[in-house]
DNA sequence: GCGGATCAC
DNA sequence: TATGGTGATCCGC
């Protein structure tokens, strides 16, 4: 049994014993298994049950925090702490509550942090919990084996990218940590210690007051080439994306044309128009021009997919009179939504969350110091790496191991070089007919680096 | 701020 | 015989 018309959006264990996985095309699925059942989604049906199970997670924690549709975070400390009961009973229980008052078998994770409990609950998928001890320890033993891959954020191309440089399990990320930052940003050095290290959100915290950032609609369709028939998609996707609009209360003050074209290739454009958008025919109106300047830029433009977003909303809520007295003494924002007439609190809350990731920073070098203090199980092959008052003059390159001179325009042209090069071998040795693996494209680097993109990768991608 | 790319569900 | 839709975030420029 699957879930899905043209591609599964899911489907039973039962179905996977045959190879059946989600995002498969369902003819594929088919072939793998001729019995498979394919049922289009009910939205509302898995609403209702959701409802119902959450009216379960209150008892358990009144301000859990829903993840998605299907998915939920839990503070079970107080629980567990006013009915004496160890968490993994707690949670036993729970599920068994879930299970007999809605017929639906769910998986959990019992552990130090939202990172943690998620990667757990999976672990013992379907109809399972697994419990990590919260000791440093223990969730140490447990990261160093644990595949990168399985950590929230860590998909196929940055599992292959990581992959390329010896890293396999979140233990083998602080060996390589000087090369981080350069390959991959600020951002996901802090994110990759904190998959080393097993640290994650702890904070949970319902989601009701969550603001929408865009709204948009795109649809797929057979390949299409006349001028007036892809005008016919932009004329639907306006009129899709009123209807959108009007159901979140909101308009856009910004607006982006995607495209994807017979090659696949994906393109984005957008504008501000004059004043937000909201009716079908401003949205196609404004659409248009960019859609035009593509059919000028693409001679001959076929497109299978065609889709229309809104960002930088405004609300067009009704509010209290209070609200519009306020509003009109702001007359820079006539269409002010209620956060932005709360200025001095966005920038409090920018503030707080600089301050905060300062904490994590401090935080998380010590603990990386004390791990450092312990034995080493596997003695870093140079220890000039770990004192910074001596530094290097050559480093070595994470793909082949060979020193190269520490200039990081040099070097990154050199962990380019190498890149690519591992990556038209890799796709070299992809059988025949077989669909080629996504390829680590060095992205995400520092300013400085002069990147000369390798013209063969977009051909070995399109083939 | 723009456009590309990645990721989750 | 084909390969979705929605929204968010990050990066380089």
């Amino acid at each position: 049994m699957a879930v899905g018309k043209g591609v599964l959006s899911t489907c039973n264990y039962e179905a996977r014993k045959f190879g059946c996985r989600s995002g498969m095309a369902s003819f594929v699925a088919k072939k793998l298994c001729p019995q498979l059942i394919c049922v289009a989604p009910n939205f509302d049906k898995y609403t209702a049950k959701a409802t119902e199970i959450r009216a379960i997670f209150a008892e358990y924690d009144p301000l859990f925090e829903s993840a998605s549709i299907d998915e939920a975070y839990l503070n079970i400390t107080p629980y567990c702490a006013e009915n004496q009961k160890d968490p993994q009973e707690a949670i036993q229980e729970m599920r068994a509550a879930i299970l007999e008052k809605t017929k639906i078998s769910v998986s959990a994770g019992i552990a130090a942090n939202a990172k943690l409990a998620k990667i757990a609950s999976n672990r013992n998928k379907p109809n399972g919990q697994f419990f990590i001890p919260s000791d440093r320890a223990a969730i140490m033993d447990f990261m160093r084996d644990l595949p990168v891959r399985k950590v929230n954020g860590v998909g196929r191309v940055f599992e292959r990218e990581l992959d390329s440089m010896g890293i396999k399990t979140c233990g083998d990320i602080y060996p390589q940590r000087a090369y981080l930052t350069k390959l991959f940003g600020e951002k996901a050095f802090y994110f990759l210690m904190q998959c080393y290290l097993g640290l994650g959100r702890t904070r949970v915290q319902p989601v009701e007051n969550y603001e929408r950032k865009s709204v948009g609609t795109e649809a797929t369709f057979h390949e299409i080439g006349g001028k007036e028939e892809i005008r016919a998609k932009l004329w639907t996707a306006a009129q899709e994306l009123e209807k959108d609009l009007a159901r979140a209360q909101v308009k856009g003050r910004t607006l982006v044309l995607k495209v994807k074209l017979h090659t696949f290739e994906v393109l984005t454009r957008q504008i501000a128009p004059p004043r937000a958008v909201m009716l079908a025919k401003d949205l196609y109106a404004f659409a248009l021009p960019m859609l035009a300047k593509l059919e000028k830029e693409i001679p001959d433009l076929k497109l299978r997919l065609l889709g229309l977003r809104c960002t930088h909303l405004v609300s067009t809520k009704k509010v209290g009179i209070e609200f519009f007295g306020a509003a009109a003494v702001n007359q820079q924002r006539p269409t002010a939504t209620i956060r932005q007439g709360n200025a001095g609190a966005e920038e409090a809350f920018e503030t707080a969350a600089r301050e905060e990731l300062q904490e994590d920073m401090n935080e998380l070098e010590q603990l990386s110091q004390e791990i450092a203090d312990l034995p080493e199980p596997k003695p870093s092959e140079s220890p000039s790496e770990d004192s910074p008052a001596s530094p290097a003059l050559h480093w070595d390159c994470p793909i082949c191991s060979r020193p190269h001179p520490a200039d990081d325009k040099v070097f990154n042209e050199h962990v380019d070089f190498c890149l690519s090069k591992q990556t038209i071998k890799e796709a070299v040795q992809a059988a025949p007919g077989e669909a080629l693996p996504v390829l680590p494209k060095s992205r995400k680097r520092k300013p400085g680096s002069t990147t000369t993109p390798d013209p063969r990768q977009k051909r070995l991608f399109f083939t």
